[in-house]
DNA sequence: ACCTGAACACCGTTCAAGT
DNA sequence: ACCTGAACACCGTTCAAGT
């Protein structure tokens, strides 16, 4: 085995990034670690100092392949039918992802320290308008209260992020997730006040 | 200065707790650091782990002293009134409190790995149970639309909660957070579909 | 251009020994 | 009972040197 051998000839970054996927499965946000990362990946532990400037650029980058993801998910919840089980479709997909990667969502939502972190603004932009699109949809026949589209889809969506970050923690042990889905969508949709 | 004056005469723990949640506030959860906590209050960096058993049991520690502390909130948020302006006071609360602690909350809904946190889960029951109570209260007046209040209060949180996870990230920048909580609120009492 | 290997300053955790 | 100080195995980050 030449000294040769221990390069890695190919895209490393995207390497990286997908054992550093795994790795946060497998160990978590605050178990990865970039030695054991490159240890994973077969190279020197720092060689990912050429595609990741800090950790904190890996786990950016971690969030920003997630919220393409989440707007994969977004996009194949497209349905036609009523509004309300359209806008359950969307919900139903939202919670699905959020809690089939636990410990994404924080890094998605992960407090943006000094500038405007523009790379993932934009992915979390593209893929939240895929919702608020169906929100305007909605409201052009009629079918949802008028109002900014933007600013009424972030409630909706924050509702079910929400609803993921009570489930993920375990307070809701006791009740069905998608039991409790089902009563937010309804209750989002219909309110709490009675209709007379 | 004699060696026994580097002793900690007092409650080493809540002086520990104290200088956590300082640094918490300055340095994130993430750069926490115990030897250097353990340095801010005077003591070896051994001295912790008699009252912490690791790092994971003093962020523990302090999401109990967080839920603690909001429902605390949740008390001063008892009014009276309409329905409509208590259930706005308690998400006000709710949204204050988790922009003020944007560190804290994600320990105290942080996914718990194994056995139930008994001690934590205990903590949440308890502030949780404030905002219940209010819901009970409506639906006992007929106010608030009938249902287990448990589960009905639990999405209405969650909305909240939901809803400063999107501010703290930064998403929502270009909007008001006070507004958008009373969007939330309105749209969650009167639903999104016309009221005809 | 890309990676290595050594070096530096930090960690969390453990444990015999001290008071 | 409570704390110290040394020890161990790990980190993230930097940088001259190699190919």
């Amino acid at each position: 085995m030449s000294l040769h051998s221990r390069y890695h000839h190919g895209d490393l970054r995207a390497a990286l990034l997908q054992h550093a996927e795994a790795a946060l499965r497998t160990v978590g946000a605050d178990g990865l670690s970039l030695r054991q990362l490159a240890r994973d990946t077969g190279v020197s532990h720092a060689a990912p100092s050429r595609h990741f400037r800090d950790k904190q650029a890996l786990l950016d980058a971690l969030a920003v392949s997630g919220l393409e993801r989440l707007g994969d998910c977004f996009e194949q919840a497209v349905t036609a039918g009523p509004i309300t089980t359209r806008l359950q479709t969307f919900a139903r997909a939202y919670l699905r992802f959020a809690l089939d990667n636990p410990e994404l969502l924080p890094l998605m939502f992960a407090r943006r320290h000094s500038s405007t972190d523009t790379e993932i603004q934009a992915a979390a932009e593209r893929a939240f308008a895929i919702p608020i699109a169906l929100i305007a949809e909605g409201q052009a026949a009629g079918e949802i209260v008028p109002g900014d589209p933007k600013r009424l889809g972030v409630t909706a969506l924050a509702a079910v992020q929400g609803l993921a970050t009570f489930v993920g923690s375990g307070y809701t042990a006791d009740y069905d997730s998608e039991q409790l889905l089902d009563d937010l969508v309804r209750h989002m949709t219909l309110g709490l006040l009675p209709r007379s």
